[in-house]
DNA sequence: AACTACTCCTGGAGGC
DNA sequence: TGCCTCCAGGAGTAGT
């Protein structure tokens, strides 16, 4: 799915062209999108303005009048785009297939949410694992907390100190597979898991506790460089099939077989709990 | 408690 | 062309 970068970028581009619009009908294509998080049906949207629009992990948290809040997660093919009346872009995000500008709807679009100027929200999943949830606030925060979510890697309370402490505490499993586990930080996943430890020359399969001082603050910075070039540049940008695209970003992941940008070694990919890695083993011990 | 394997889905790419 | 296998940016859950 989308990770922290394409989900705020998401969020960024929704918050002028969503703000303010207050939503006429509401049609749910896909039930099940709907039903795994609970909440109230997707009815209750109706009638409802738009206030602010936030993110927390990977989670967008549309804040509404009359103290609800709608929450969608895109997990990993899941697609939002804000069509004007007339059918133009105002705002996509999220997987890059199928293109946004794709006609829409189409057979993956799952949920439908139609604004007061004629404009229309669209929820797209080809894959189906995305979720959304109508909660009062306080039941969306609830809904939040039992998901035990990590600090965010930009929040002034993560301090490389902090940082060092929480990986202390979780020494065994490789470093790669504790990126990717929301509990620990959130925001990451494989792509940008994959380019931090590739930035920071630290090996996939590295148990945590194994970091050095000096290993660690190199990895805590990696994490913040990557996720800060993504939100000032855009994005990684990746072919349909998942391999790299023509930027010299991603510069691991989806890279196998193809010459390491700093020493020129082969990219090799290998696979850690069900999930691939690509990284240089020169570069990366 | 900590860690791992399995699972929910569809579709595109590449081998034969 | 068709069929097969593998692969894809997540995370909840059940098992050890």
């Amino acid at each position: 799915m989308p990770e922290l970068p394409e989900v705020e970028t998401l969020r960024r581009d929704l918050v002028p062209t969503l703000t303010g619009r207050t939503i006429t009908e509401v049609e749910l294509r896909l039930p099940k999108l709907m039903t795994a998080w609970g909440g109230l049906p997707a009815e209750a949207l109706v009638g409802c303005r738009v206030e602010r629009i936030e993110r927390r992990a990977k989670i967008l948290l549309v804040r509404l009048s009359g103290g609800l809040t709608l929450l969608m997660h895109l997990k990993l093919s899941g697609q939002l785009a804000h069509r004007a009346a007339d059918g133009s872009t105002l705002a996509a995000g999220g997987h890059p297939t199928p293109a946004f500008d794709a006609p829409l709807p189409h057979k993956s679009t799952h949920l439908i949410v139609g604004l007061h100027d004629g404009s229309r929200l669209y929820l797209t999943d080809i894959r189906q694992f995305g979720r959304a949830a109508v909660f009062t606030d306080a039941d969306a925060e609830a809904r939040l907390a039992a998901m035990k979510l990590g600090p965010e890697p930009f929040d002034a309370s993560l301090s490389l100190d902090t940082f060092r402490a929480r990986l202390a505490r979780r020494p065994k499993p490789p470093i790669k597979t504790l990126l990717l586990d929301q509990s620990f930080v959130v925001g990451l996943g494989n792509i940008y898991a994959n380019e931090a430890l590739g930035e920071a020359g630290i090996a996939p399969t590295r148990p945590a506790g194994t970091l050095s001082p000096e290993e660690t603050g190199r990895l805590f910075a990696a994490i913040r460089a990557v996720l800060e070039r993504a939100l000032t540049e855009g994005v990684a940008d990746l072919a349909r099939n998942g391999a790299a695209g023509d930027r010299d970003f991603p510069r691991f992941h989806g890279r196998a077989g193809l010459p390491c940008y700093v020493c020129g070694a082969m990219i090799e990919r290998l696979k850690l709990n069900g999930r691939s890695c690509y990284h240089c083993r020169t570069c990366q011990v």
